[in-house]
DNA sequence: ATGAAAGCGCTAACAG
DNA sequence: CTGTTAGCGCTTTCAT
């Protein structure tokens, strides 16, 4: 059995009250009183029971992370943005993924609602299907979505501009005189996605471009299911010159179709992805890519939260991250 | 205020002990009793306090898990691994970063244990300084060690076969005819590591080959680290025809330091890297690699967890997971 | 400055 | 089948 502060308590002939206080560092303790404590502290490997505070103050000093897929390299480096301001701080991260399904989401918030977090911070799956987001928001937990929007609600988001990173990496194939273009997303529930598909459209219309449909490849959000999709997109498509990914999972589905399809990037399609990771960089061309902030949006996401707890005021709202456009080797002008 | 027991109690006109009976589905309940309390549950939107629960079950249903860098690939491939296996039981993950420093896996392991997870999955940083790890061992907390083995500890573990992927990955390219082979790794103290030197030099030798000790170059365990290292390495040894990196982020560094000296990949060397990630097969050239079963290694480590949570028993011990050359591109013959 | 005692929400004998 | 009661380990008034 672990000790507790009755056993201290025993030992040093004090009460549990003042041993407490010693321990806690809170309230009035001789100093003869504090070292006895101490050192029987010491003498008797005494740890603090957290799940007994937590009882008692009503705090666990842990953060829940909901997010689509914590292998993700986006997603884990936000993990790990968070927890290097919560962890010196006291606090410890759970995390859990949602494989982007609705269902999954609701028993995870459920789950960390038994469980007492501090403060949650959720990556949300739908626009659409968020009526039980609704009740979370009104309830006390203070709670931060990152990544993507959810309208009408009176919460903190931190997300990237989507809308002006679609748009740039469509302006930039158009310049390089790219004119039919596809787009590689998941679902348009994500409002990530939806945005930058905005963007992309925008930049289109304004170089006076008729989208076709099929330009627009929606598949699930696994590699081998942007696999499928990118072959989809790229056979249907003949014609196209150029392809923007939504995010690294998409981009790696992609490019291991065309590779199998025996489609050469740059020289047969360019290609630009958002969420820029390492081996961009070394990849067969290194691909242009649409950076956000990655590691910000966590960084703040954890502060925001903290700060919550502790009841510090600030503007409750919606950050908008800027992003930037890396420009490497994977697009040229089209041959044709 | 959340609703407590003792409010559906109140509202049912029964005591606590039979609404906590019908909610925890234990015991005996009558019908009756049981559909007037779910009702009221529902009515008053009941969620159980799992802290409280905790506190009088001694059980958080919480598992902690200790890793270098959550950001690693690697290791959140494990965690999601482990994510799979625990969820559904009802467990959560608590995760942490060490940055492979032994002050931080200790207050790590600390502050889980005042949390007082249920189990706890450590990747450990050092083979030397591992005492606190015995004391851990000694303790009740069910604990499994993965990717690293510690010696002379009762203890699970769950690892790759480091030595025979070492050897393998040298065989390969001895057999292709290099002679020169150098090896970038970071510290030593990981006994990960360690193998793997120990199988390329247990080739080195089959082929009767002196090594040089300028072939094995120990750098830190970030990319960046990586970085200097593999410019030093192939700054010194500019008569190496090929590089075994021992993990994904030594792999980038290596990479990206060979890029920016000019030096071409599989032209001017060979390299092979531990930790088969999808990139590599995106990479210019495609890496050639020895991939460990590294969802493996996680799903059996929770599955190990969750055993000794339950005092069920197996024997206990150590379990190398062989591990796969998977042959790609970036290895040829050298040129001379 | 210290101690006594109540209470956080739930579980688990035990008695009935 | 149900109720009573005693904790789990810590915090926190309220007295002293």
């Amino acid at each position: 059995m672990a000790t507790t502060l009755d056993d201290i308590a025993k030992e040093t002939g004090l009460s549990r009250a003042t041993v407490a206080r010693a321990i806690g560092k809170y309230g009035y303790v001789s100093k003869k009183a504090r070292e006895k404590v101490i050192a029987a502290a010491k003498k008797l490997n005494y740890k603090p029971n957290y799940i007994a505070k937590s009882m008692a103050t009503g705090e666990t000093k842990n953060i829940g992370l909901i997010v689509g897929d914590i292998q993700n390299p986006f997603f884990s480096t936000i993990a790990r943005a968070i927890s290097d301001v919560i962890v010196p701080e006291g606090y410890s991260l759970i995390v859990t993924s949602t494989d982007e399904k609705v269902e999954v989401e609701k028993t995870s918030i459920d789950r960390f609602f038994q469980k007492q977090v501090d403060g949650l911070i959720l990556a949300p799956v739908s626009r659409s299907n968020s009526d039980h987001l609704k009740d979370l928001v009104k309830s006390e937990i203070p709670i931060v979505l990152i990544d993507r929007i959810i309208e009408g609600l009176d919460v903190d988001m931190i997300v990237s501009d989507d809308l002006g990173g679609g748009f740039e990496a469509a302006q930039y194939l158009l310049e390089l005189g790219h004119r039919r273009i596809g787009f590689l997303s998941d679902t348009l529930d994500i409002s990530t996605n939806y945005d930058r598909i905005a963007g992309y459209r925008e930049a289109l219309s304004k170089y006076g471009i008729e989208e076709k449909q099929s330009w627009v490849k929606l598949g699930g959000f696994t590699i081998e299911g942007a696999y499928k999709s990118g072959v989809s997109l790229l056979g249907q498509n003949k014609d196209i010159t150029a392809v923007i990914a939504t995010n690294n999972y998409m981009a790696a589905g992609l490019l291991l179709a065309a590779k199998d399809m025996g489609i050469v990037v740059p020289r047969d399609i360019s290609v630009i992805s958002f969420d820029d990771i390492v081996w961009f960089d070394l990849c067969n061309p290194p691909i242009t890519s649409v950076a956000q902030d990655t590691r910000e949006i966590g960084s703040m996401a954890a502060k925001r939260i903290l700060m919550n707890i502790r009841g510090q005021r600030y503007e409750k709202g919606l950050t908008r991250l800027p992003t930037r456009l890396i420009i490497r080797e994977s697009c040229t002008s089209p041959r044709d």
